[in-house]
RNA sequence: GCGGGCGUGGCGGAAUCGGUAGACGCAGCGGACUCAAAAUCCGCCAUUCGCAAGGAUAUGUCGGUUCGAGUCCGACCGCCCGCACCA
């Protein structure tokens, strides 16, 4: 493989730069905030890069994933919306800053530049005058502004809750940043500590969240259910026991299964249950037991899962339908004090987790919930719990009813004598949003010791991150500045102060893409531009973006609709979620060895340094762990970036993962200099007999008329493929287009066949423009010298005419076996095809002397002969 | 455990509404060009029996529906992803 573009033909490292000016110039991808009325829209949307440093090749497939459509749709006639931006904010500018000494904002916007080249170079039409970072004033001073209009609507609200706390790194961490209970960076054990925080009331929105899922018919079905799950709406009951106790204390529990209220057997409440802590007050035991809980933390829960564990307080319930009857409480380690009321009901009859319990712990197991086929009088559970539905047993009341009937009969009960009543639970939790970061959006409040948090004042915004900060502290920078945060109260004058904590970055990108539509906009957004634009048609990401980035982006458009700044609720209408790039491994002594530094020989593969041998492991998606990245900008440098667009978009399914080889990359740089080639001949013939092809033919020969089908079918075959995300499908109807060009190459060059082949050649370009921009450009400028850029033209229209076959090749069966084929007309008659099938050699061999009892034949696809005995 | 997805040649994958399984590419093999190589162009390429004509077997396994199943139904096996004590 030559690595030298001169000896290849064309020149792509002088022709792709080319292409980009001249597309720059003539402005083709710009479009105004206000369509004029009338004219067909299209917002695509890829998920915006965190500006690590380096683009990398998941980055390069999302994006060229959505270039190709935002082309297709601007061939089709759409003024496109097709922005890109930075998703700037975030912690591993900070951790630069603490280790480089480099300030996050000289590093982010170092990083940015660096990519944006990256960007440019790989000739995505991209609205680049609409570009912006989420980490500059102009956009997060209009969040702040949003985040107070929230908060005036009661959207946002401040309230005390537990966070993971580093005691040495005085900061917040997330759940992911705790590492078996310790903080990831520091080392030390994490801390749950309660803390004043900012929340989203996201709760507010579950139902619409939930029911709005239906709505995202253009969703992966995963994703929709990964979102529902989410949300995880369950209907049951909340039931008051009183404690026995005299006082008139009651534990509220959430069930789901009130019908079985009388297979109760305890009561168990979380270790962070109030009851609890007053239980410890004068309990030590239970005090030790509380505290054992909570040092296993959230990420070694999962180990101990298993095992259950309880501490009987002595306490005792009463039970709301049994007159007398008082049951145990306990506090349990498998009961979240997060979920439901943080107190259950045991039912060990009907529940794995109450059961496993009531056998550790010696406790009764009423059984209460008879399956269908077994008596009464001698079902009994063993270890396994029966969840199913079935007849109510001594319960009472509920004897004999069903799962639903006897929820229903409970909650009635209940609410009548004002024990419980029906609800609906969610598993989705309000949004904490608050920091105690520096590099994010500031949280727009001032703290004023007599008026409490009083919102910055409109005028006042953006509130502004300081410049000189400081990060050989440990804790949040903004809190150690001397002065930023020492101002007065906007109410009443007093000295107070602001507040320091930082918007969750999840906020920065939950709103970024109603930005686009009308960036320099003084308010947040331009309603006619937001009204012309959203939802985003066509939205192209990451699986692992499919919970909370777009949940959240689904809530904020929700808020911004109740606050005025959109119109809608969904701010995607179609969604993409594309696969991972994977590539082999390879390690030696020394452990992970990358791609560069080995040579892949016949049998295996070697170090480039000292040719001792390396061994392949699996293939794996890319990561700097495992070594086996490989960064885009030297592949652009080396093949081009049709070809690592090209690439990308080959072979694998858009959204499933794709393997990154050599081989791969080698053929479809191939592909694009055959193509290249076989053009140039084309445009070379055509200039040599020009007014021969000038004119369209008034017959065509067989050479002739058999590529006009081929370019017509290609057509259509790719509108198809660019519709429906199939576009390694659409690569390899282009392939097959090229073999037709060079297959029509051999035929006499009459001007017939002359003009077919210059058809299919203009053609070709179009196709191949949204995949491979430049050499459609290049191409065409040598077939159509001073013609319209190929990014500036309609998308061809396949002619039904030509899509029609000449003849069929027809499938001849008998008894369900291929026997044979035939050539027919398109339109013969039934008759005659079954003619001509019965009378194929093959076919009339093994149906002579048997009587055909049935003759199915399927237009243009097949025939089939039964035959008795 | 729960939820979702996927199993097709040496490899990535294609196959409309159930209608010729393996499009297209990669790898491989053969040929042309060349002093030679690279590049390029042409051809072959599921397995198996057969000189051939043709036949048999094949879409994870087993069974079913059907004139006909990669596709529909049932059971099972394997892999991947997500969630995970959610009451």
């Amino acid at each position: 493989m030559s690595e030298n573009t001169e000896t290849t033909g064309y020149a792509f490292a002088e022709a792709e730069p080319r292409w980009q000016r001249a597309w720059a110039e003539a402005h083709l991808f710009d479009v105004p905030d206000v369509p004029a009325p009338g004219t067909p829209t299209y917002y695509v949307l890829e998920m915006f890069p965190y500006p690590s440093g380096q683009l990398h090749m998941g980055h390069v497939r999302n994006y060229t994933l959505g270039d190709v459509v935002a082309r297709y749709k601007r061939a089709r006639g759409f003024s496109v919306l097709h922005p890109m931006g930075w998703d700037a904010f975030g912690l591993p500018a900070e951790n630069a800053a603490r280790e480089r000494g480099v300030h996050p904002a000289e590093w982010t916007f170092a990083n940015i530049a660096t990519m944006r080249a990256t960007l440019q170079r790989l000739g995505f039409s991209l609205n680049w005058d609409r570009e912006f970072a989420t980490c500059e004033p102009r956009y997060y001073g209009l969040q702040q502004a949003l985040f107070l209009d929230m908060l005036a609507a009661g959207l946002a609200e401040r309230r005390e809750a537990y966070v993971n706390w580093d005691p040495v790194d005085h900061t917040v961490l997330a759940n992911e940043q705790v590492i078996d209970g310790r903080g990831w960076r520091s080392g030390a054990p994490v801390e749950k500590k309660k803390l004043s925080q900012w929340f989203l009331r996201i709760t507010d929105a579950a139902e619409s969240l939930l029911s709005g899922i239906d709505t995202l018919t253009r969703w992966p079905e995963r994703v929709r259910t990964m979102q529902a799950r989410w949300i995880g709406r369950s209907e049951g009951a909340k039931v008051q026991f009183a404690l026995a106790d005299g006082s008139d204390a009651r534990i509220e529990v959430f069930t789901t299964r009130p019908d079985t209220l009388f297979g109760m057997s305890f009561l168990a409440i979380a270790p962070e249950h109030p009851i609890a802590a007053r239980v410890a007050a004068s309990d030590a035991k239970a005090a030790a037991f509380i505290a054992e809980c909570a040092a296993l933390g959230t990420s070694e829960a999962a180990i101990e899962q298993a095992e259950k564990r309880g501490y009987d307080t002595g306490l005792r319930v009463a039970h709301p339908f049994i007159e007398g009857a008082t049951y145990p409480v306990w506090i349990a380690n498998f009961v979240l004090m997060e979920y439901g009321t943080g107190a259950i009901f045991g039912c060990p009859c009907g529940d794995q987790r109450d059961l496993d319990f009531a056998r550790k712990y010696g406790l009764d197991v009423p059984v209460v919930v008879l399956p269908p086929g077994e008596d009464a009088s001698s079902f009994g559970v063993g270890d396994t719990a029966y969840d199913g539905d079935g007849t109510l047993i001594r319960s009472g009341f509920l004897d004999g009813m069903d799962f639903a009937t006897g929820r229903r009969a409970a909650i009635e009960r209940l609410e009548s004598i004002g024990a419980g009543e029906g609800v609906v639970n969610w598993r989705l939790r309000d949004w904490g949003v608050s920091r105690q970061r520096y590099w994010g959006c500031p949280i727009p409040i001032i703290h004023c010791a007599a008026c409490g948090p009083v919102p910055v004042p409109h005028e006042q915004l953006p509130v502004e991150l300081p410049a000189d900060v400081r990060f050989d502290l440990p804790g949040n920078p903004l809190d150690h500045h001397p002065s930023w945060k020492h101002v007065a109260c906007p109410a009443c004058g007093a000295a107070a102060v602001r507040e320091t904590d930082t918007f969750d970055t999840f906020v920065d990108s939950s709103w970024y893409f109603a930005r686009f539509a009308s960036p320099h906009a003084p308010t947040p957004t331009d309603p006619d531009a937001a009204r012309a634009w959203l939802p985003v048609d066509q939205y192209v990401g990451g699986i692992e973006h499919a919970i909370l980035h777009l949940l959240y982006a689904r809530f904020f458009t929700r808020a911004m609709h109740r606050t005025g700044h959109v119109s809608v609720d969904e701010p995607f209408a179609g969604l993409f979620t594309q696969g991972m790039i994977h590539h082999e491994t390879y390690r030696d002594a020394s452990g992970w060895v990358a791609p560069d530094e080995i040579v892949r020989t016949a049998g295996g593969a070697t170090r480039r340094d000292s040719g001792a041998p390396v061994e392949i492991g699996r293939v794996e998606k890319m990561s700097k762990s495992k070594r086996n990245t490989i960064a885009p900008a030297p592949i652009i440098e080396r093949f081009g970036a049709d070809t690592a667009r090209l690439f990308v978009l080959s072979d694998s399914p858009p959204e499933r993962d794709l393997e990154w080889t050599e081989a791969g990359v080698t053929g479809a740089a191939r592909f694009g200099q055959r193509l290249w080639r076989l053009v140039g001949r084309i445009a070379e013939e055509a200039k040599a007999g020009d007014t021969q092809a000038a004119e369209v033919p008034e017959s065509y020969g067989e050479a002739a008329d058999t590529l006009m089908r081929a370019t017509h079918r290609t057509i259509a075959a790719l509108t198809e493929a660019l519709e429906t995300f199939t576009f390694n499908v659409g690569v390899a109807r282009l392939y097959e287009f090229a073999n037709a060009l060079a297959e029509a190459e051999r035929a006499e060059p009459t001007p017939d066949l002359v003009w077919a082949r210059r058809e299919a050649a203009r053609t070709l370009c179009l196709l191949i423009a949204p995949m491979m921009p430049h050499l459609a450009e290049e191409m065409l400028s040598r077939l159509e010298p001073g013609g319209a850029l190929a990014a500036s033209r309609a998308w061809p229209e396949a002619d039904p005419g030509w899509l029609a076959a000449r003849s069929v090749k027809l499938a001849v069966q008998v008894m369900g076996k291929l026997r044979g084929t035939i050539e027919v007309a398109p339109d013969a008659s039934e008759a005659d095809v079954l003619a001509l099938a019965e009378a194929e050699p093959n076919v009339a061999r093994l149906i002579e002397g048997r009587r055909v009892v049935k003759r199915i034949y399927v237009p243009n696809r097949i025939v089939n002969l039964v035959v008795a005995g």
